[in-house]
DNA sequence: CAGTCGTGGGA
DNA sequence: TTCCCAAGACT
């Protein structure tokens, strides 16, 4: 099949079946596509569709966010995950303020910019700019790796590199926007991951892993390690005003930049701690363990709730901790498990 | 190259 | 319940 009468197959499916109202799809500019193209990184279109409303609803331009203090837009980011992306959007906004707010037009400089890979460069050029530019994402990976028979995981680098001379071999000079919409919209809606649709797509009589009898064993998946166990206790201290105790996290690391509980990896660690603080515990009650699994790892943490009289007036720098009244915690930016069990001991008073 | 980084949904 | 992974980028 001919890259023209590929292009010409998708674009047709796209204009009668491809996605048209998604909010980043109205009023495009550059802006609002580098947002949702971040946004969307490991990121579910279902996910996105409210934090990309509020997101621009609050920071409408890239001089409104550069303008706002990174506590509140981590505060907007809060429960989407993958918080780097929220720190490296804040960043790029100021060095882009700071070039005279224009957005860059070409691949060099859209990569030389935190949080802007080759894909998501390619996209906002595409979608954006009108431009000529592949992008690899993980719908265009899906399709071409049945498409082409293409064995190996995707993320390996032989078989990324495959995909992304396909992915620009097919690449149109014309209505490169439209094309890019309709590959990710056939990835998102017909070839999915598991039970694609292939008797509506618009190419399946091309596609070498259907007439191969592949199509459940492509993509090649990752293989897959153990994942390992951490265990640790969180300690929910709260005084005689109902206020709970929160800590900074660092920016780095998992849940960066966020306001979490403080963490210890014994009871004894979390006694010292107290001690050296000044706080007198009236009675610590342990809860059953919880596990969260993350793509990583599991979480097996305990939480601790405390209860402190007379509390020493607690001065710390303000950034890195702080009595919350429970009722002010969603100002704040909170990890969804320190959310869930904020909520959980909020319920039980 | 191999880890790291979140959350919610589907199977 | 448990595993996999989705519009990837960074270290």
């Amino acid at each position: 099949m001919s890259p023209e009468q590929l292009q010409q197959q998708l674009l047709t499916w796209f204009d009668e079946h491809g996605r048209k109202d998604l909010p980043w799809q109205q009023d495009i500019t550059p802006y609002r596509v580098w947002l949702s193209e971040v946004m969307l990184q490991q990121t579910q279109v279902t996910s996105v569709i409210a934090y990309f409303n509020r997101f621009i609803t609050r920071f409408p331009t890239v001089q409104a966010l550069a303008a706002a203090d990174l506590d509140e837009v981590l505060q907007h980011w809060a429960g989407l995950g993958y918080y780097a992306r929220a720190r490296n959007l804040y960043k790029t906004a100021h060095i882009i303020t700071d070039h005279g707010g224009e957005f860059p037009q070409t691949l060099t400089e859209l990569t030389d910019l935190p949080g802007i890979g080759r894909s998501t460069a390619g996209a906002i050029l595409s979608i954006a700019c009108g431009q000529s530019q592949p992008i690899l994402d993980g719908n265009v990976k899906r399709v071409f790796a049945r498409f082409h028979a293409i064995h190996g995981w995707p993320g390996e680098s032989k078989t990324a590199s495959q995909l992304w001379t396909i992915s620009t071999q097919y690449t149109p000079q014309k209505r490169n926007g439209d094309y890019t919409q309709a590959i990710m919209d056939l990835g998102a809606t017909l070839c999915t991951r598991s039970k694609p649709k292939c008797e509506s797509c618009p190419i399946a009589s091309n596609c070498q892993a259907r007439e191969l009898g592949l199509i459940n064993q492509l993509p090649t998946p990752k293989e897959r390690k153990a994942l390992p166990v951490k265990q640790l206790y969180l300690l929910l201290l709260q005084d005689d005003q109902q206020r709970i105790l929160l800590e900074r996290r660092p920016p780095s690391g998992i849940w960066g930049g966020l306001w979490s509980l403080p963490e210890f990896t014994d009871q004894q660690q979390l006694k010292d701690w107290c001690l050296q603080h000044g706080y007198l515990l009236n009675q610590i009650n342990t809860f059953p363990s919880q596990r969260h699994s993350f793509s990583h790892f599991h979480l097996d943490y305990t939480p601790l709730i405390a209860t402190t009289q007379n509390p020493i007036n607690y001065v710390m720098e303000a950034d890195r901790a702080v009595w919350y009244k429970t009722s002010e915690i969603k100002l704040l930016g909170l990890p969804a498990p320190i959310k869930h069990l904020l909520q959980q001991h909020h319920t039980e008073d």
